[in-house]
DNA sequence: AGCATTACCATTTTT
DNA sequence: TGGTAATGCT
């Protein structure tokens, strides 16, 4: 038996030991939230709820496994009980759902399409409907793939998105509606879903089958949400539904951790579950388990003037500690030598396991991956261009997929592709006539492509005799192996040795079906190399929910992070805060800010001066130590006599009430007051867009030229 | 029709 | 910078 009121904190012992009737847990960075789940998942098991009634959502795969793992070992025989938990992420559990039980209106087997595939097809339509030729300011096919899923995951029409966010494509409304018609039926007539899709087709299933619906909210009478602030409107609408009859559902989350709105993410949904299910108990966990006091203290700084509907403010009781560095290194070059130094000098006290380099954006450790690699420090990313080099995993999937689906139309085309001769209007005419099983066409094209006519026999040749999933993937890698060579004379033994590791992840699998689901929604990249240890390079999306001793974050300066599409909308702005927050509570003992006084621009011909990010120019100082890099290289330290230009922090130490941001002008988290907006001019700066409110009399304004400053409201003149 | 070359463009984050 | 789409060649 577990000690339940020993081991856990007031707070997380209420979340644990409640499991009947709704809750809310508002659990602050690093506050025991995945040790508290798992207390009550044992809980649950040992009180005898069999685990295939509990239902666990997840944000990532990796937080599932995490929590199972976790689980197991505070378990220990009792662990393969709650490996029988059913859970992962939304999208996964859909397709799951979708597989069993296909809705109306789809013909054949259904396939997921992955990001590519659904850029492929949205190609096609907008080829079909010959729009954007010839004009080079016709949005290209990812950005119009991002404006319709942004248009879906936020429920609003492509014109709303235009007028919102591209105001520039405005005059585009009409055709982007068009290709996006063109699209539904293409995913119709060929029983393909997208992402979204399976969302949204899951719910119009069980809104439209009022016995399945029972049958699954009997089946789920405990559910369990992770990350619910980073759930968009149908996801909470799925969880309403589920959780209707028995409510017994509990939502974890941190509305100041939102950082997926551009994603269709809504932090009105945690504000509003309380009245989706009332009565709820809302439970927040604010003890910090993790940072060190002077690293608390500064990320608690950072949220200080941001507007937060459930106020907390965390404490620790981890004494000492080391004051964050932020370091100012010369260019965005110097910059990845004095990162790779530090690391070398945490190496000396911490296991590269233990070290992080986080950025914004993918692209942003270049430099850093180069200095590392120079230096032999092993490292691996996460996060920024994923399927670049995994073509040849995708080409291998696409037989699969074509094994168990012959008239997977996104794996056809890819698999005909990779004949030599056979472009897309070729793969479209065969694909027809294997539709229509046109057996004449199909033996005219397999006399002409030899290769062709092999990959069909294999095909045929695996659909008859089942095989284990590792079986098959390395029937079709042993067929596949002459065109890897052929299409990656450069890498492909770098490549074969991954497509070897797929055989590893086919291993652990009895059902293709399911493999080939898990490989469409997670990104295989991830499971490589796992457990080599290594310094890790991550985006800050990537890095949510996990921690290390020493992180160091690179590029703080305007129009990097924040990131430059962010400076024009107050609640844009106030992401990239969350964002940053995000970033420093993932540091335990060391944080080290990087603000380089010079970056790389190709419009100003090199490297031009940089304002150092607003997200810093706001600490307070006395918060930080400040390290300058000289022309020399040597690192000075400011002294604390040295003169601050920086009036007195707007501190309090009582911390602000939650309707605070009702007075700021920021509004972003909906009633109350108004969202900072508009223009205004200033003497010397000239017209700028206004960005937020600093109260009590100032604003942050957007100078185009001068970048974001803050100013006195006398001082402005408001248009 | 496919494929190579050139010219140009726009730059985030992810299931 | 690199990826993408129009252009031109086979």
């Amino acid at each position: 038996m577990i000690d339940y009121k020993n081991e856990l904190n007031p707070a997380q012992y209420e979340a644990a030991t409640t499991l009947e009737g709704p809750m809310l847990v508002i659990a602050g960075a690093g506050s025991g939230k995945t040790r508290t789940v798992v207390y009550r998942l044992a809980n649950m098991v040992e009180q005898g709820i069999s685990a295939s009634n509990i239902l666990l959502l997840t944000f990532t795969r990796k937080a599932a496994q995490e929590m199972q793992n976790r689980a197991a070992q505070l378990l220990g025989q009792s662990a393969a009980m709650v490996g029988g938990v059913q859970g992962g992420t939304f999208h996964a559990f859909a397709y799951s759902i979708l597989r069993m039980h296909k809705p109306d209106g789809y013909e054949g087997d259904l396939s997921v399409m992955d990001s590519a595939d659904a850029a492929g097809a949205l190609k096609h339509c907008k080829d079909m409907l010959s729009l954007g030729k010839g004009d080079r300011s016709f949005p290209k096919t990812q950005t119009v793939m991002g404006l319709l899923s942004k248009a879906r995951n936020k429920e609003l029409t492509v014109e709303d998105v235009l007028r919102r966010e591209a105001f520039h494509l405005a005059s585009y409304a009409g055709d982007l509606s068009k290709i996006s018609e063109s699209y539904r039926g293409f995913k119709r007539k060929h029983s393909l879903m997208d992402y979204d899709d399976l969302l949204f087709e899951l719910e119009r299933l069980l809104k439209s089958n009022p016995e399945l619906l029972e049958y699954y909210r009997d089946r789920f009478k405990y559910i369990m949400v992770d990350e619910f602030q980073d759930t968009n409107l149908v996801q909470a609408r799925l969880v309403r539904l589920l959780g209707g009859g028995h409510r017994n559902v509990m939502a974890v989350g941190d509305d100041a951790q939102s950082i997926y709105a551009f994603r269709g993410a809504n932090v009105q949904n945690i504000l509003d579950f309380p009245d989706m299910f009332p009565g709820t108990k809302i439970v927040k966990l604010e003890e910090n388990y993790r940072s060190v006091q002077p690293v608390l203290n500064l990320t608690n700084a950072i949220l200080d003037d941001a507007p937060q509907a459930f106020h907390k403010k965390l404490f620790t009781r981890r004494e000492g500690g080391q004051t964050p560095h932020v370091m100012r290194p010369l260019s965005d070059l110097t910059q990845a030598s004095m990162v790779t130094s530090k690391v070398s000098e945490l190496l000396r006290t911490y296991p590269p396991e233990e070290i992080a380099v986080l950025f914004r954006a993918g692209y942003q450790s270049y430099h850093v991956e180069m200095q590392l690699g120079k230096l032999g420090v092993k490292f691996k990313k996460y996060g920024g261009v994923r399927y670049a080099d995994a073509a040849h995993v995708k080409d291998v999937l696409s037989y699969i997929r074509l094994v168990v689906n012959p008239l997977d139309l996104p794996a056809f085309q890819r698999m005909a592709s990779l004949v030599k001769g056979i472009g897309a209007k070729t793969c479209l005419k065969l694909y027809e006539a294997a539709q229509k099983a046109d057996r004449s066409v199909l033996h005219k094209a397999c006399a002409r492509y030899p290769e062709l006519q092999e990959d069909f026999k294999l095909l045929e040749q695996l659909r008859t005799k089942p095989l284990t999933p590792a079986g098959l993937t390395s029937a079709v890698i042993e067929h596949y192996q002459p065109r890897l060579e052929a299409n990656y004379p450069d890498d492909y033994p770098r490549r074969q040795h991954g497509l070897e590791q797929l055989v590893q992840i086919a291993a652990s699998y009895n059902d293709v079906d399911l493999m080939l689901s898990d490989l469409c929604l997670e990104d295989p990249t991830t499971d490589k190399g796992e457990d080599i240890s290594a310094v890790t390079l991550s985006t800050i999306h990537s890095a949510k929910g996990l921690e290390w001793a020493a992180v160091l974050l690179i590029d703080l300066v305007e129009d990097r992070f924040p990131s430059r599409h962010a400076m024009n909308k107050a609640e844009d702005f106030e992401e990239e805060r969350r964002l940053m927050y995000v970033a420093c509570t993932r540091a335990r003992d060391y944080l080290g800010l990087f603000v380089p006084a010079t970056i790389y621009d190709r419009s100003g011909g090199g490297n031009t001066p940089a304002n150092p990010s607003p997200f810093v120019r706001d600490l307070p100082d006395h918060l930080y130590e400040d390290w300058r890099e000289n022309f020399t290289g040597t690192l000075t330290r400011r002294e604390a006599s040295m003169p601050s230009f920086r009036p007195a922090p707007a501190y309090k130490s009582t911390g602000k009430p939650a309707g605070a941001g009702a007075e700021s002008a920021t509004g972003s988290l909906g009633n109350g007051g108004k969202p900072a907006s508009g223009y205004c001019t200033h003497k010397i700066f000239g017209k700028g867009k206004i960005i937020q409110h600093v109260p009590p009399d100032k604003y942050r304004v957007n100078f185009p030229g001068f970048g974001l400053k803050v100013i006195m409201a006398q001082y402005l003149t408001m248009e």
